[in-house]
DNA sequence: GCCGTTTTCGGCCCGACTGTTTTCAGTCG
C-alpha cells in the first residue's frame, strides 16, 4: 500500500461523511489525516510494520481510531466503515462533488429531489431547466452548474508547475502595467512550488482595489469570469486554468501573503498558535483585540507567534513549525548554490545540440562544469550508442576539455539497467567514465520485489555514481514503477551512491517527500536537468524547487561542490 | 475524530462571493 492509497480512502471517507451531514469536525479530522499521510516521507505501511499502532499515532492527525483504520486496511485490505458508507450512495455519486460549484449539500438535495446520481443525469436535468425550479435554486445557479460540468470535462487534472509558472508570469507582467497596482505576488501552491498546480492565486496591494479588479477581468487571457467582487475575483483563463486575484491594503501585505500562500493546514496551525497567545490572525493582519499589531510583512506574522521566517516551500504542516520553534529549520538550497548540471544529452545520442553548444549555454548560466551523459545501446529509440561509438565521444570530450579554460566537461553516461540489474556497458568501459548514471528505461511493470532487486544490483556496481529518475514516474501520465524506496536508500547509503533529482517538469523524480527521506538516510542528491537541448537547461529551477520542498540544503547536493571536490566524491566507490 | 505551554472534555481558522434571500446558506480557498 502506498501513502496515496491510504490518503485517497480517508479523503473519500470525509467526503461521504460530508454528504451524510455528519459532524463537521469529524470530517475535518479525516481530511487532516488524509492530507498528513499524503505529505508523509515514510511509507505508512512500513511505519506500522516497524512500530505498530503506537507508531501510527505518532503521525500528526492520526489518533486512536484512524490508527485502527489504517491497521484494518493493512491487515485485511479493506476498510469496513468506508465500504458501508459507500453503499449508502449510488455508485460514483461522490464524483459529483468534484464539479465546481457542487458541494455536498447541493448534491444531496439534487439526489433527494430529482434522483440525480451521475454527471450525465445532472447535465440532462440542468439542460431541461429542472434545477432552477427547486427551492434555493434559480436560473443562475443552474447555469453555473452547467458551466462547472463543461469545465470538468475539459480540465483533466492539475497543471504542471512549469506550465502554471509560465501562465502566471504572463498574467503578472500584464498586471504590473496597471497603474493602481502596488505590490504583486503569485501565492498559493505556485509559491510553495508544488509539482502540480490547481489554480493560480495572485495577491496585489492597492489603494484602489476596484480599478484593479476591473482591469484584471478584462485581461486578454481571461475566458470567463466566475466571480467578481470589490477585493476578490476568480476567472477561468483561455487555457482552462483558474486564476484568483485578491487585493488588500499595503499595510496587511504580509498577513495576506502568508494567508494566500498556505498551505491551508499550515495556516490553521499558525492561527491556532495565535489564539493561544490571545491574538487573532487573518489575511488582514495580526490583531490583539481590535488593535492591529502586525502584518505588513510575513516576518511580522511569524514573529507574532514566536517563530522565525519559514520559507514558502516547506509550509506544509509537516514539521516546519516544530523545526522553527526549535531553531532547526534547514538552510534551504538555492539555485545559485549549484555549480554544474550532471545529466544532459548531446547529438551523440538524442540531444538537439552539440556538446560545445551545451557547454557554452551552461557557462552562460554561471556553471563551472557539466556532465555529458548520452544514452547507451539498449535505449536505441533515444539514439543510444554502442560501446565503440561511445569511446569516441569520450575522446572528443577530452579534446574539448584541453581547449576550455575555467570550465570542465565531465565524461558521463546514462547507462541502462537491464531487467536482471546488470548494466548494458561493460565495467571496462565504465571505468573510463567520470560520472556513471544508471537508469531504468524498460520493463516498468515488474513486481516491487523484482524491481527493487534489479535496482539494488545496479547500485552495487562500483562504477555507478547516481541512480537516475529513481521511480520512473511521469506526472499525470505514467505512475511510478513499484519499488521499495527505503530499501533502495539503505543500499545507496551503504554503497555510497547518489540519488538523482531529475528536474524535468514531468519527472521531478525524486519527489519532495523522497528527497526528505533521502536526507534522513544521509544520502547525497544530484540535481540535474536531463536536458535534451539548451532550452531545457534552465529547468533546473524546478529541481531546486523540489529539493527545497524536500528540506534539502546545499551541503546535501553533490553538484554544489567545486569540480575537484566533486571528482573526489565521485571516485569514493571505486 | 483529534488533541492539550489554560483543557483528558470541549473546543476545533477565518473570511469573500454568489444566489437566493430579507438575514443567510452554500461553496471555496
Amino acid at each position: 500500500m502506498e501513502n496515496a492509497d491510504f490518503s485517497k480512502i480517508f479523503w473519500e471517507t470525509a467526503e461521504l461523511l460530508e454528504l451524510k451531514g455528519d459532524n463537521p469536525f469529524k470530517i475535518r479530522a479525516y481530511q487532516k489525516a488524509a492530507r498528513n499521510i499524503e505529505g508523509l516521507s515514510h511509507n505508512l505501511e512500513e511505519v506500522y510494520q516497524s512500530g505498530g499502532l503506537p507508531a501510527l499515532k505518532e503521525v500528526p492527525g492520526i489518533g486512536e481510531s484512524i490508527a485502527e483504520h489504517v491497521e484494518e486496511i493493512i491487515k485485511t485490505g479493506k476498510f469496513k466503515k468506508y465500504e458501508s458508507l459507500l453503499k449508502e450512495f449510488p455508485k460514483n455519486f461522490i464524483k459529483l462533488t468534484e464539479i465546481p460549484g457542487m458541494g455536498p449539500k447541493t448534491a444531496m438535495l439534487l439526489f433527494k429531489e430529482l434522483k440525480i446520481d451521475s454527471a450525465e443525469k445532472l447535465e440532462k436535468a440542468a439542460k431541461a431547466g429542472k434545477l432552477a425550479k427547486l427551492p434555493g435554486f434559480g436560473e443562475k445557479k443552474q447555469q453555473n452548474i452547467l458551466a462547472g460540468l463543461e469545465l470538468k470535462k475539459k480540465v483533466k487534472g492539475r497543471f504542471l508547475l512549469s506550465e502554471a509558472t509560465q501562465y502566471a508570469e504572463a498574467i503578472v507582467s500584464k498586471l504590473k502595467k496597471i497603474k493602481e497596482v502596488d505590490q504583486i505576488l503569485p501565492a498559493g501552491s505556485l509559491r510553495r512550488q508544488k509539482e502540480t498546480i490547481g489554480d493560480i492565486d495572485i495577491l496585489v496591494t492597492s489603494k484602489k482595489p476596484e480599478a484593479v479588479m476591473n482591469a484584471f477581468v478584462k485581461l486578454p487571457q481571461v475566458d470567463r469570469i466566475l466571480a467578481k467582487g470589490k477585493t476578490k475575483s476568480s476567472v477561468v483563463l483561455k487555457n482552462d486554468l483558474q486564476c484568483d486575484l485578491r487585493v488588500v491594503d499595503p499595510k496587511c501585505f504580509g498577513a495576506a501573503a502568508h494567508y494566500f500562500t498556505g498551505s491551508k493546514q499550515h495556516n490553521i496551525l499558525i492561527r491556532e498558535m495565535a489564539i493561544k497567545k490571545g491574538l487573532k490572525i487573518s489575511e488582514y493582519g495580526v490583531f490583539k483585540g481590535n488593535k492591529m499589531i502586525g502584518g505588513r510583512t510575513e516576518e511580522e506574522v511569524f514573529r507574532s507567534v514566536g517563530l522565525p521566517y519559514i520559507p514558502p516551500e516547506i509550509r506544509e504542516a509537516s514539521g516546519e513549525i516544530e523545526a522553527a520553534r526549535g531553531g532547526l529549520l534547514p538552510k534551504l538550497i538555492e539555485l545559485s548554490d549549484l555549480r554544474g548540471d550532471l545529466q544532459m544529452h548531446s547529438k551523440f545520442s538524442d540531444g538537439g545540440n552539440t556538446i560545445e553548444e551545451m557547454a557554452e549555454y551552461a557557462k552562460k548560466l554561471g556553471y563551472e562544469y557539466i556532465a555529458m551523459t548520452d544514452h547507451t545501446v539498449s535505449t536505441r529509440v533515444a539514439g543510444g550508442q554502442s560501446e565503440k561509438e561511445f569511446l569516441k565521444e569520450l575522446k572528443y570530450i577530452d579534446k574539448l576539455n584541453s581547449k576550455l579554460k575555467g570550465f570542465y566537461i565531465l565524461k558521463g553516461v546514462e547507462v541502462d539497467i537491464m531487467a536482471d540489474g546488470t548494466l548494458d556497458y561493460k565495467d571496462a568501459v565504465l571505468k573510463e567514465v567520470e560520472v556513471v548514471i544508471a537508469a531504468v528505461h524498460s520493463r516498468f511493470k515488474m513486481s516491487k520485489a523484482e524491481m527493487t532487486k534489479r535496482i539494488i544490483r545496479a547500485l552495487e556496481n562500483k562504477y555507478v555514481n547516481i541512480l537516475s529518475h529513481p521511480t520512473g514516474r511521469l506526472i499525470g501520465q505514467r505512475a511510478p514503477y513499484e519499488v521499495d524506496m527505503e530499501q533502495i536508500l539503505k543500499v545507496a547509503k551503504d554503497t555510497g551512491t547518489c540519488m538523482e533529482l531529475n528536474s524535468h517538469p514531468e519527472r521531478l523524480d525524486l519527489n519532495d517527500a523522497h528527497c526528505r527521506l533521502a536526507k534522513e538516510y544521509k544520502i547525497k542528491i544530484a540535481i540535474d536537468t536531463d536536458a535534451h537541448s539548451i532550452n531545457n537547461l534552465e529547468d533546473i529551477k524546478y529541481g531546486v524547487a523540489t529539493a527545497r520542498r524536500g528540506w534539502l540544503e546545499a551541503r546535501e547536493v553533490i553538484n554544489t561542490l567545486p569540480i575537484d571536490k566533486l571528482k573526489r566524491a565521485l571516485y569514493i566507490k571505486r
